[in-house]
DNA sequence: ATGATTGCAAATCCTTTGCATTTGA
DNA sequence: TCAAATGCAAAGGATTTGCAATCAT
């Protein structure tokens, strides 16, 4: 049994985060804090880098927009070059395969991807459970 | 009409390389590069990073092994707080969402997931098509 | 008033790279 | 032999963080 308790603290409404959440807002593609830093300075020119990080951050932790990278942390490497499925704990944050009864064409409808035109080669599809050992802990 | 030529040399089967993708081989989980140099560490003490790293991309480039991080470069963030599926142009590497009609449920087999115990939320699917812009750059 | 948030700069983390030396084919 | 690959160390890009000043409540 483990409580966890999520603190994130955002009580002021500032300028500087209601810019940073209107231009995200305003875009259909999903860009990067860099990014986004240029075009908040076109109408905040004193905006810092470190105030976009932290609110997109803090924004994402609160649940209000989402952070898009199946990467936490470091690239990992897998000794098969395939497109197999693979689920990652969130305790540990490590990456491990999915069980293989649960392959990529049973859980993807690919045909219907490749119909719109979308390339089966490259995808990723990434869960969450805990692993084994992190489980144990909690319990 | 684009013709891709992938150059990659790899010419020696040098010591470390063996035991680089031997230790990798030999594990179930997804190592970083910096997991595997310690591993790798223990049998070849002289061994530097930038060999790891090195071969690790040289593997990949070469399909020996896979590099598993939906992220290619920075993060990228979505204002909508969502599990919707996206695609990622190869050209540009920007990512988009899926057309609505391609959902994630439609998409994938969400039941089955949760009855092996793993959770949607947090789950990243991500497949590939060259955006609007980079296929008009092209053809 | 006062504590959350900022700008700034330095620090940190992950990864790549230049270069002289070593090594596998 | 000799280019590919290495070790080392320095550079690079992305992100986080410490701190004094600022600003929303």
């Amino acid at each position: 049994m483990s409580i966890v308790v999520i603190i994130t603290n955002m009580k002021r409404n500032t300028q500087q985060r209601q810019v940073i959440l209107r231009l995200l807002s305003a875009r259909k593609d999903h860009p990067t804090a860099e990014e986004l830093y240029q075009e908040v300075r076109q109408e905040m020119p004193r905006v810092s880098m470190g105030t976009v990080y932290r609110n997109l951050d803090l924004l994402a932790r609160k649940g209000e927009i989402r952070r898009i990278d199946g990467a936490a942390g470091p690239s990992r490497f897998d000794p098969v070059n395939d497109n197999h499925p693979h689920y990652r704990c969130p305790g540990c944050n490590r990456v491990f395969d999915l069980p293989r009864d649960l392959s990529l064409e049973r859980l993807v409808d690919v045909p219907l991807l490749k119909k719109h035109g979308f390339t089966t080669d490259g995808l990723v599809l990434e869960v969450r459970k805990y692993c084994d050992v992190c489980r144990a802990a909690v319990s």
